[in-house]
DNA sequence: GTGATCACG
DNA sequence: ACGTACGTGATCACC
């Protein structure tokens, strides 16, 4: 087979430097589409292969920020107008039948080498096209590089490199590590050039041959020197510049091979662009070109809250800004003006910072937003501390003076740049600025809250407190603050002599795990726990909740978007995402949360969703396998580790089991499991280490994560969110111990938010669009909340757990369970 | 403001 | 020899 593999950076910046910048009525750019597609469609009549793959960097070179300092810091930014046509390019390819191949921690070069190794040794060959020569070291017999150039493309041989060059093309690697290569940052020897390289390699082939023994060369003195001087960088830049030929992709060269075209893809795509020519010249067949300007046609006259997909950026979009003293401005066509919310709700195209904010303060809904300054910067910063335009500007370099709404304005060009660079626009549009909205409904609509009910319950708490307050007091024969660690500590293990357990920092540990140890020893301990249990409840969740209860009767939580760094969503003032649900007594408080007169609560929870994801995300075999026959998983993997009949597994080993599953997805230790199962820690050690053995998929995905971790600084959700984990890079043994468990943990628990996030968006959606009387209330995770009707209570659980099922689709089945009651309590 | 504790997924 | 499962928020004691 013959492949043609696209190095698609170098290719997409000739095509964008090499025609001026043009866009569609929009202004959306497409020069680079278009030079992309010329270059594109001149290679293949050329070379006519049998499938094309193009490679991209993940790690576009960017703006120099602290996260990326170092990484081709000599590097130009890439600017915002070609950034924006990325995608744009990568989805034309797809519709093509184009593999589209990128890799994390890999550049485009590396899948250019492992693809040609690849092919060549399954007996093809590979043109490799792009602008830049770094690739030449790749040319064999069966490897070519086609170089773009501005006049003429060149096809390199083995005999044209000789040509050329006068040295084998392997050697092309050994001249770069002499004379370096400034655009990639590649210092080479300081003082030898490319002439002085070439005759050097000529001579002697490689760098190693040069300095096993450079009193031999037979150079002038100020070459030697130079060369002496400069051989540790010499060494360096031969690794800097050495492309992996073992790139983790698909080496099916089959996999390669065109696959479908989708006519009506690219048909709306090309339209949409306004690139006819490429239209013509790709025979696109005239009826799905038809069907493509007939949608855009009534797209156009839809409501502009469709046309919020391609962020618009040019100068006519205004972007808005609240001042702190609650005015609105905002900053369009060079000019700043005061602005009325009224506006924000039309739908137009917009931008803002931190749309959230803005709806709450001004009470308003915002429609049409195209960016959001606060949102873009979370997924860019996960772990930052706050997402104000001041401080953003300051970390991005923007000036920020008194027209806030202008440095808005270049705020969000920049971030946005940056954003698209990452591939994290589309997590942006499609999830974050849509979820903002339906977030802020949920708070407004809140829940229904039981007063009298908590109020009597919260007595009856406060009053059995009290009781065992006194037992407590006898018991110590004195009485002192129960709730200080310090002085229950003096009791416990100074005056009543128990054995003080272990921890200490600032004095004896007295938690649960503690006092558990210590049962029997004394009627005091018993006495405590429930002291412990029963003034929590009543201080956190009887006082707490009552005091949020707001004049309307509900309880409104305030949902954090910014807050957490794997993409969970937090909610505060109350937090509603800790109600007691696992002792019974606790449980007791979600009576309290009701539906409103005449409705039901829907309460909908997605089934071992974690367990799933890591099932999809590894592709083990065996766990898919066990998800997809519908078996309880916790029997299935006891079966599996104890190596038994499904039907021999006890209550105990699925009990085990289970918490060899949860502990999987933290990053497991085998001291933790085996305080959690109560079992020896060897035994403990010797479940996990039977579980990995028979889910090899999964330790695999683990060490693989770990890995892209270390080596990029950050591990991502299979929609592209990031965690960056710089503990992974500490010295203290035990710190990078805890960057392991996160890099392991983060992909699995943020996909699982981007999953529940895009289902709150659909069933908002739906349930919006079908005109039921009902909405979306709370988020706990895994779970959604709706208020409904009594009598679409039923429809609404079934449409509620169809739009979650179907929120994304991995290689298990998504489940979820969904029913209806009076109460959270009952529903749950 | 920080640490300890404990509520949830 | 040491520390020990991921992610949150609220409350209380104490400095």
């Amino acid at each position: 087979m013959k492949l043609l593999v696209i190095d698609g950076n170098s290719i997409i910046n000739r095509a964008f430097y090499g025609i001026r910048l043009l866009s569609n009525k929009k202004g959306v750019y497409t020069n680079a589409v278009t030079g992309f597609m010329n270059i594109y469609l001149k290679l293949t009549e050329a070379y006519k292969p049998d499938g094309a793959a193009a490679a991209f960097d993940l790690k576009a070179p960017t703006f120099r920020h602290k996260m990326y300092d170092g990484y081709k810091a000599g590097r130009r930014p890439m600017p915002e107008e070609l950034a924006m046509q990325m995608p744009l390019v990568k989805d034309i390819l797809r519709a093509m039948g184009v593999k589209v191949v990128e890799c994390e921690g890999f550049e485009a070069d590396d899948i250019l080498g492992t693809l040609s190794r690849a092919v060549a040794g399954a007996g093809g060959e590979c043109i490799l096209a792009t602008g830049d020569r770094d690739s030449f070291q790749l040319v064999t017999d069966r490897t070519f590089v086609n170089l773009a150039s501005n006049k003429e493309d060149i096809l390199f041989t083995p005999d044209k490199i000789r040509e050329v060059y006068g040295v084998e093309p392997a050697e092309m690697l050994e001249v770069k590590a002499l004379m370096g290569d400034p655009s990639d940052n590649i210092p080479g020897v300081p003082g030898i050039g490319e002439k002085t390289a070439l005759s050097l390699i000529q001579k002697y082939h490689s760098t190693e041959r040069i300095y096993a023994d450079t009193e031999a060369l037979e150079v002038s003195k100020g070459v030697k020197e130079k060369l002496v001087k400069g051989k540790e960088s010499a060494e360096l830049s031969r690794k800097l510049g050495m492309i992996c030929l073992e790139a983790p992709i698909d080496t099916d060269p089959t996999h390669y091979l065109y696959g479908e075209r989708d006519e009506a893809k690219l048909a709306s795509i090309l339209t949409e662009l306004e690139m006819f020519s490429v239209l013509k010249k790709l025979k696109v067949s005239a009826g799905a070109i038809d069907a493509a300007s007939a949608e855009a046609a009534a797209r156009e006259k839809e409501d502009t809250a469709v046309r919020a997909d391609i962020p618009e950026l040019d100068g006519s979009v205004p972007d808005y800004w609240l001042d702190p003293e609650g005015k609105l401005w905002k900053f369009v066509n060079g000019g700043v003006s005061e602005a009325a919310a009224a506006e924000l709700s039309d739908g137009s195209p917009k931008r803002t910072a931190d749309m959230k904010a803005m709806m709450t303060a001004l009470n308003c809904e915002i429609n049409g937003v195209v960016f959001d300054s606060a949102l873009a910067a979370y997924l860019l910063e996960p772990d930052a501390a706050d997402y104000s335009p001041e401080r953003l500007c300051a970390a991005y370099k923007v000036p920020y003076g008194e027209g806030g709404a202008k440095a808005v304005h270049d705020l969000n060009r920049v971030l946005n740049a940056e954003l698209c660079a990452q591939g994290m626009d589309r997590l942006l549009h499609e999830i974050e600025i849509p979820l903002a909205g339906v977030l802020v409904d949920m708070e407004r609509q809140g829940i229904a809250v039981d007063r009298e009910a908590l109020v009597s319950f919260g007595k009856r708490l406060s009053d059995e407190a009290d009781e065992l307050e006194q037992k407590i007091f006898v018991c110590a024969g004195h009485a002192f603050n129960i709730g200080s660690p310090k002085q229950l500590g003096q009791v416990l293990f100074e005056e009543l002599g128990l054995p003080h357990g272990k921890k200490t920092k600032t004095g004896w540990s007295t938690n649960a795990e503690v006092l558990e140890q210590l049962i029997g020893k004394d009627p005091i301990i018993d006495l405590i726990m429930r002291w412990r249990a029963v003034t929590k409840l009543d201080s956190t969740y009887a006082k707490g909740l009552l005091a949020e209860i707001a004049e309307d009767g509900r309880i409104h939580t305030t949902f954090k978007q910014t807050e957490t760094r794997t993409g969970r969503i937090s909610s505060a003032e109350p937090n509603i995402q800790n109600i007691p649900v696992r002792t019974e007594l606790g449980r007791e408080f979600r009576r309290f949360f009701t539906a409103k007169e005449g409705c039901l609560l829907v309460d909908a929870d997605y089934s071992q969703i974690e367990l799933r994801i890591l099932a999809h995300l590894s592709g083990d075999p065996n766990m898919i396998a066990a998800f997809r026959s519908g078996e309880d998983i916790h029997t299935v993997t006891a079966s599996q580790v104890f190596d038994m009949p499904v039907k021999w597994v006890t209550p105990e080993m699925r009990r085990s089991a289970k918490a060899v599953n949860f502990g999987i997805v933290y990053g497991i230790g085998a001291f933790s499991l085996s305080k959690d199962i109560n079992v020896s820690v060897p035994q403990a050690d010797a479940y996990i280490k039977s579980y990995l053995a028979k889910y090899s998929g999964v330790d695999e995905f683990m060490k693989k994560t770990v890995a892209e971790g270390t080596k990029n600084g950050y591990v991502s959700t299979m929609w592209g969110r990031r965690r960056y984990i710089r503990e992974l890079a500490a010295t203290n043994k035990n710190v990078q111990a805890l960057g392991r468990r996160m890099a392991m943990n983060a992909p699995v628990q943020g996909t699982a938010a981007d999953i529940i996030k895009l289902a709150m968006i659909k069933v908002y959606n739906r349930l919006k669009a079908e005109g039921l009387d009902a909405r979306l209330i709370l988020q706990v995770h895994d779970e959604l909340i709706a208020e409904a009707r009594e009598d679409c209570a039923e429809r609404v659980a079934e449409i509620i757990a169809s739009e979650m099922e179907h929120a994304a689709e991995l290689k298990v089945p998504l489940t979820v369970e969904a029913k209806t009651g009076r109460s959270w309590y009952d529903a749950h």
